[in-house]
DNA sequence: CTCCTTTTTGAACGATTGATCAATTACAAC
DNA sequence: GTTGTAATTGATCAATCGTTCAAAAAGGAG
């Protein structure tokens, strides 16, 4: 056997997002890299192959853990509607805390953004990974339908199609910085868009 | 006098706004301007100051177009708020067609993403052009109030908020590529969200 | 300790980045 | 035609880009 690698592929993939969620692919230079995963470039190259590869590892974890935050979130509540309702205004209060993270936008939308038109290999990855959050979300909708929560009338998929794109619209209005309130009553007003399909007893 | 400008100002913006749009800021090479605006470095220095400077221009004509362009479709339309419907079922729309425009999305909104953390001069002007345009829908919502259009308990800024954040899911959501009905039922649903405010007779 | 393997290091690579500027070209005035 | 001014050109700049690799360093096995 041989020397033992000194950095954990997780804890660097992690410190990877943080980078990378903040400004990006093009906006994230090797030597901000290096610096961030305090790993010089060999040791970069030999674990993760390319930048690219990198990028690409760091975006699904990124989605693994938004996936996991999500799953735990609705744990927490009976309801899933009432659950997905507490989720949107979570977002919008947590674009209100300062430095909570490094970006208030979604990291996937902000790649998806970035690479449409100059990196199909990344935008196709953000593409899949979009198209899966929005297939969990038709699933949760379509168990929330048969528990009684939603009306007979709802198409989940659309309906699901509808809240990813709030989801990205107020997380994006999120890097605008704006007055903590006004994002609190837009989460509170998206979150009451799904009133208007839930069953009423 | 001398030699006269073989360039158009006006029509290098147009060109410029065209491959930013498509590419983002870090995306556009000076190579890839130059071949675009058919300019030579020269000429472009000479009449933007720099990549930053052109940029910023063509973000800024970028914004005037889009705001003529809302302005004149609602010029189609008796009612402020059917008119604001229509225009968002409008951009769902053109989302469906190929190759409509250099991108869907929002050109201000990619650059607000892209820049956020990277480029604080380019996030200050995407920010202002995005409190504007916050700013006229806000002023259409309430002329749509005091026409009776919308219930009276409406909060006008509030929902220009809402309403500007469908808009930027709207168009980030088409850079997904998704089925154009699909697009369209998007569009729908988010114009619905408005009539949950209008006054019924 | 001596070997052997694996990881880490940091200098260096060619390519590309945004930007500069002296030389050239084109036009208007006289 | 000559002159004067302004615009265009394209080679060239230093800096940075992502990437490579030979050499050094670090452990486990014998």
């Amino acid at each position: 056997m041989a020397r033992h690698a000194r950095y954990d592929r997780k804890t660097a993939l992690e410190k990877a997002v943080g980078l990378f969620w903040e400004k990006g692919y093009h906006g994230s230079s090797m030597k901000q890299i290096e610096q961030a995963l305090d790993m010089r470039p060999g040791s970069i190259y030999a674990t993760f192959g390319s930048k690219d590869g990198l990028f690409s590892e760091a975006l699904a974890a990124y989605a693994e853990q938004g996936g996991r935050e999500l799953a735990v979130h609705l744990q927490g509540f009976e309801s899933i509607v009432e659950g997905l309702q507490d989720y949107l205004r979570g977002i919008a209060c947590s674009c209100g805390d300062e430095n909570a993270a490094p970006s208030r936008a979604c990291m996937i939308v902000k790649t998806l953004l970035e690479s449409s038109n100059t990196h199909p290999a990344l935008a196709d990855q953000a593409n899949s990974i979009l198209a899966a959050i929005e297939q969990s979300i038709a699933e949760l909708l379509e168990r929330a339908k048969v528990k009684g929560e939603l009306v007979e009338s709802v198409d989940s998929r659309r309906l699901a199609v509808l809240l990813q794109a709030q989801i990205m619209g107020l997380r994006s209005m999120g890097e605008r910085n704006l007055d903590p309130q006004i994002m609190r009553d837009l989460g509170d007003d998206m979150a009451a868009i799904l009133d208007g399909f839930r069953t009423r007893h």
